[in-house]
Parts: structure tokens; C-alpha cells; sequence
DNA sequence: ACTACGATGTGAACGGCGTTCACATTACCC
DNA sequence: GGGTAATGTGAACGCCGTTCACATCGTAGT
């Protein structure tokens, strides 16, 4: 913005970087994100972040920080507040089309062996875990929510990852959306009959 | 191997470059494996991989290749031919090990955009698909293969990588193992409700 | 208003990286 | 043995992350 456009010392770089490094993942590769074209696309020397981000680990946290809250984001739109099986598998459509649509910004998310202590992180991961407990817990009363939440979000971050790799083929948007739909179903119909005491043998247990 | 020790052209360099770079791999991170040092540990000048492979991505293909051999053997290990939902969890929890005891090979095999025309990574990924349905056909004949064992894989895989990046915890390997089962079985008693209503065999626990 | 100081940006430099190229060396075939 | 293709070498290019001395700027204290 031109709000800062007459300091001449730049007025906001911490920010300003930040935006660069993802208009830098949006329109090329995770390949092309160096510190160095971070900076020349904010137009300030290669040694100017160094005053804002210890390295560049450190900015990569920033950029991550801002795609777990677009990722929240696109998710609570899909549903403010999902609570049938068909909400919960919506999200998870959202979910890995967020991953498809934003590639790199979803491999610096998740990808990489990255700062553990980053703050920004953690609880930006902790947010994720007790959203899908909370659609869990209303969805399926009766389940053990931690196992079943933990199951479901690998569920959905492996079909992100395994389609981002190629491993998956995700050239068919709709063709993707429906097979989270059918992987999801399975697991919900699986936890509904052992939610429901009604069929005692259906569940095999004991 | 002291076969090639006469040889002045080094012998086999194709090998001994893939060997080196696993050897890197174990005792160093990912960051640590660059053509280099690769060449470096390898004994031979930074351009003599080059006379080999195309890139740096062709050598981590041929890393990669090793992996998924390995990861099939570790699988197979467990169980030569897995018809059981126990069976089953049993091979998701090698499959985790494997990524927790050898992260940065994992994620060489999953983790990056690589070559998707590399021959050698489609089969491989043909490979893991077509076994986990095969388990899957075995132990739910009756469900949709397809889902289920696209549903299945992306499990594990989440799983394996939600751990790896340490949005799960995975200082106690004991913990994992169980989580994994845990998340496999609620699954598994989905799928086996719907495949067999009738008979009811005691599938659910161990 | 002037000055001193801390915060912020600059430019050059270091070593490491992937990759290329001309050149040297070796193995193999006739 | 001589020619040829395969294989390894060393130097070079441009890019990278990072550091450091230095320049510039905003601002607080007087």
C-alpha cells in the first residue's frame, strides 16, 4: 500500500516480506523461494531481512503462520460450525483442495523438518487438532474422540499429500473432491455403528 | 566391495553414488545431501555424477527407488501376505517405524515435488497402491476395494507424516504404535460392519 | 534546534551449492 | 597397436544463505 511508499526506510519490511515470499509461492514453485528473491521482490538489499527474521527458517515460519490461518479460514467457510458426517467430509474436500490450490504454501506449511519451537506453529497445529475434535465430538457422541480425530485428520492430510505428490491423480477437481467424499464416508459410517448401540453385533467387539 | 578397488574409473559409480547417498542420509539430515558432498563421500570429483545422472533429482529418484524396496521389504517382514484387520494394523505400524527410524529417506521418497515421469517412482507407487489392496480385498471382500484402500493408505501415510513433522508426538515409539492401531481399528471395524453383516467373526480387537 | 543514539538498509565478501565445459584418462573393439 | 566411446577432472559461472563494516534515517534528550 502507499502508506508507506515515502520512508525511506521502508516502512514496514517485516510484513512487507512476508508478502513477497508468498506472492513468490503462489506464482512459482517452492524451488524459487530464496531469501534472496524474497528481498529483490520487496526491493531492499539480499542482507535487509536479517534486521526482521534470524534466517531464513525464520521467515518461512512467518509465511506458515499466515497459511494456517488461511487454511482455518477456507476452512470455516465451508461450515461455521460442521456437525453431520456430510459437513465433516465437505471440510475435508476444502482441505486438500486448499493443499492443490496452494501447493508450495501447503509444503512449507507441512513439508519440511522445520523449527519445532516457532510458537506460531504449535499452536497454530493445536488449532487444527481441537477443530477436527470439536467436528468429532458432535458428530460422534459416543466415539473415543481422541482416536477418531487423530484418525481423520491423518485420513485428510494423507489424501492432501499423496495427491500433491502425484500419487494420487488430481487433474479431475471433481473426480479428487469425490474420492475424499468416499474415504471419509467410510470411516464415518464405520464410527455411527459404533457410535449406536442398536446393532451390538454389527460391531464386533468384546 | 573391494571388486572394484583396481579400477581406476572408479568401478561402478552408479552404485557406490546411490550408496553414499543413503549413507548421508542416515547420519545427517536431508539438508546435509547435496551432489557434493555426495560426490565428496563417493571419493570422486563434483562433476563425475553427472556422467551418471542428468541432475540432482535423478540421483534422489535412484535414492528413492531404494527406499520404496526397502519399505515394501519392512512391510512384507511383518506379514508375507496380511488378510487380517490385526494383520493389517500390524503392517500401518512398520510403515509408520520406517518414517520415524528413516525420516530423511521418507521424505525423499514422499515428501518433495520429484520427477513424476521417473519410471522407477510410478511403479513403486503402483506397488504400495496395488499391496494395500490387495490386503484390503483379503480382509473385506466384500467393500469397495478402491475406497478402502485409498482411504487405508492415505491413513498410514498421514499418519507417518503428521508424526515425522511433529504435529504428533513420537518420542515414545510404544505410543505411536498404539495410536496407529488405534486409528487403523476404528477403520477397520467400519469397513468389516459393512462388508460382512451376517457373519460376525470377532474382528474388532486383538 | 542540535546532538547523540538506536534502528534500519546497503554493498561487498565468504563459502557452498548445482551445473557446464574443455580436457585428461581409461576401457574396449578391430 | 590404434582408434573410439566411456568415464573422471578441474576450473568456471551464477545463485544461494549469511555476516560484517558502513551508511542513512527517526527520534529522544537537552
Amino acid at each position: 500500500m502507499s502508506a508507506s511508499s515515502s520512508t525511506y526506510h521502508h516502512g514496514d519490511l517485516r510484513v512487507a516480506l512476508v508478502r513477497a515470499a508468498l506472492e513468490l509461492l503462489e506464482d512459482g514453485g517452492a524451488a524459487e523461494l530464496s531469501l534472496r528473491a524474497v528481498a529483490r521482490r520487496a526491493g531492499v538489499a539480499a542482507s535487509a531481512p536479517y534486521r526482521h527474521y534470524a534466517d531464513r527458517d525464520a521467515l518461512l515460519s512467518a509465511v506458515a503462520a499466515v497459511g494456517y490461518q488461511d487454511l482455518a479460514h477456507a476452512l470455516a467457510k465451508v461450515h461455521p460450525s460442521p456437525s453431520t458426517p456430510d459437513d465433516l467430509a465437505a471440510v475435508a474436500v476444502a482441505y486438500v483442495q486448499f493443499a492443490l490450490q496452494r501447493p508450495a504454501l501447503f509444503r512449507v506449511m507441512f513439508g519440511e523438518p522445520c523449527d519445532r519451537d516457532s510458537a506460531e506453529r504449535v499452536s497454530a497445529t493445536q488449532a487444527i487438532s481441537s477443530y477436527v475434535a470439536a467436528i468429532v465430538e458432535r458428530a460422534f457422541p459416543g466415539s473415543d474422540p481422541e482416536a477418531l480425530s487423530t484418525a481423520i485428520w491423518a485420513l485428510v492430510h494423507g489424501l492432501a499429500f499423496l495427491h500433491l505428490d502425484g500419487k494420487l491423480d488430481s487433474s479431475d477437481p471433481a473426480a479428487v473432491a469425490q474420492r475424499v467424499r468416499a474415504s471419509i464416508h467410510a470411516v464415518i459410517a464405520a464410527s455411527a455403528s459404533l457410535a449406536s448401540p442398536a446393532g451390538a453385533e454389527s460391531s464386533g467387539r468384546r
